[in-house]
DNA sequence: CCATATTACCGAAACGTTTCGGGAGTCCCG
DNA sequence: CGGGACTCCCGAAACGTTTCGGTAATATGG
């Protein structure tokens, strides 16, 4: 594999030259660096990375680190988000690493272990929890570091956010204007920001219209099918106090909803009101449910750019504050819901 | 970050008997080397990797690149070996990378792009096919590559993998012993090393007992639930010729063969027998279908840990022939097949 | 025509590690 | 006591790149 010294033989000129030349410096002449490019594509050179990343101090590699747990690979939002950010990552040059921790590990130490050797240069942080320790830890040690979300701590740090505040107050307020009272909530992880967000922002609605808050009737976990399926049974099991109305926290729980509904011989939106927030999973269509689903609509699709640009761009100097971004969502208003006022 | 340099200062010991402490040459007093691994913790020493790479000429990273699809993410098999191949690699000390490639991309140019600037050791192939480019490619390169599976071409490089021709014929002739004639088959992709031995299995099973091939039951298709369900529903627009009896590459699609068998009022197994290959998924159950499917079982799960190993010992010079494998599987008689002789 | 800019180039040092070639000191044996 | 073997150690070079500081030659402006 040809160097630089082995061009710098070849043309007659000095190795600093041949460096300068291929990398664009503008003290070269644009004759030498003609001749150069050529002379490069010719000995079929490829600069070596290590040397590279030796003197620069940075290996042009970001990681995700997740722990390991039984139903990682069923997480489809943890799947989709690999396989984005991988492709995102790819077309800005940079490789991106995936890291499965041992379940049992510390996570902090494999931040640590993956720093220490020079062979990352930051890290994507995935489903923040809202004091999350692994942004503490990278913020205290100023590790580069982007979050999918954020956290409730100072925003020091670049993130790709939607926000969940106003999705959870608007799914709720919707059923709120159609005369429900008794609005049930069905979250996210209890102590994901996200989460966390959407049960304030459901909260306020509530006190906003006057209605009492019910903790009975507010539940999280992880958003599957099941989840939706199990607690809308449960709720029904609150006998005489069944809600009127239920928010998703996502388009999966919904659909374990319609099916406990169906199992319980409830009609939607008739006996029950549903809205969820979608992610706009290809699979999994709001819209072909029947009846049609009620969402706050923002596509995941749409962050994995932002999100692999603003860590390169950190990487690249880029100033924290320009890296932080809070993107809307919409309003769709389909058939799920029943004005019973 | 400490380096080799702060230990040397650190200790009062030469850089040189440093680096021959950590990695224990055996012209170091063992009290030394006890004395340097201390100092080493406690100064929280990693070494660089770009520095050991560019001596050694090694980076310690090795990729998996997979073309981008609009189902991948819902590629259960996919998933589960990137997943599964991060953990190992993991293990043995080496980074894996996942590099999706644009979905209109010259793979081959991926792996050239990769493999020039010295950023990659080596790759693991997935998913190969009868005659694959990509070996092809990196066999003519002296590329540093393990398969998972094989193709039909010469064995020059590191594999795992397991009798798919024994699995198509096992399957096979078991429903022949039962009695079965009319025997179908629903296979993975068309062009597939394992799907075209399984075939080739399955074609000699039958021509052993003397059953005419018949063209028309044999068919093809990503391992889908979807795929069994449809096929079998196509088999019986067969008027008249409905096969006693389904083959299916993969559990998940005996699963959809159930749906069906159900969907058309035919009772497994009395109507209808199935048998299946069965990779086991943890959350896939052959056990727990009912009635119980009848399979050939030998788990994924312990392809990883040999793949990586393969891969990493082939880095480190060990020659093919030790580092190739055709494993067995088991033959799990079930509640699925009656015997209609 | 002198002073100052500008252009195009170069040598040497540096990044952190491994390894080659050697060299002191100690011990044992004859 | 001389010499070989063994144990433990060290300086220096090397890997391929970038970059700092400097220099010569040419162009520019007054």
């Amino acid at each position: 594999m040809a160097t630089l010294k082995d061009l710098s033989r070849h043309l007659g000129i000095s190795v600093t030259q041949v460096s300068r030349a291929l990398n664009g410096h503008d003290d070269v002449s644009e004759d030498t660096k003609k001749r150069v490019r050529k002379a490069a594509k010719k000995l079929n050179y490829v600069p070596n990375m290590s040397a590279r990343k030796l003197v620069s101090g940075r290996s042009g590699v970001v990681a995700l680190v997740q722990k390991n747990n039984p139903d990682l690979i069923e997480d489809h939002n943890f799947v989709e988000t690999v396989t984005n950010l991988s492709i995102e990552f790819s077309k800005l040059g940079k490789q991106f690493v995936l890291h499965i921790a041992p379940e049992d590990a510390d996570e902090i130490s494999v931040y640590q272990r993956l720093i220490a050797g020079g062979a990352l240069d930051g890290f994507v942080v995935h489903e923040p929890a809202d004091d999350d320790p692994r942004v503490e830890f990278l913020t205290s040690n100023d590790i580069p570091f982007v979050v999918h979300g954020r956290t409730l701590g100072e925003l020091t740090y670049p993130f790709f956010d939607i926000d969940n505040f106003e999705v959870g107050y608007q799914l709720t307020k919707h059923l709120l204007d159609l005369g429900h009272r008794r609005i049930a909530f069905i979250n996210g992880p209890r102590g994901l920001t996200y989460a966390t967000f959407r049960a304030q922002g459901y909260e306020k609605a509530l006190a906003d219209y006057g209605v009492a808050f019910d903790p009975g009737l507010v539940s999280y976990g992880r958003m599957t099918e099941e989840l939706g399926l199990v607690k809308t049974i449960e709720f029904n099991s609150l006998s005489g106090k069944f809600p009127t109305a239920i928010v998703a926290g996502h388009v999966r729980i919904a659909k374990g909803i319609y099916q406990a509904a169906e199992a319980l011989g409830l009609s939607v939106p008739r006996d029950l009101s549903v809205v969820a927030h979608d992610d706009v999973i290809p699979k999994l269509r709001a819209s072909a449910f029947y009846p049609a689903l009620t969402v706050t609509r923002s596509g995941l699709r749409n962050s994995w750019e932002p999100l692999a640009r603003y860590l390169s761009q950190l990487l690249d100097g880029g100033s924290v504050e320009d890296l932080q971004s809070v993107s809307s969502f919409e309003f769709v208003v389909r058939a799920s819901t029943a004005d019973i006022s």
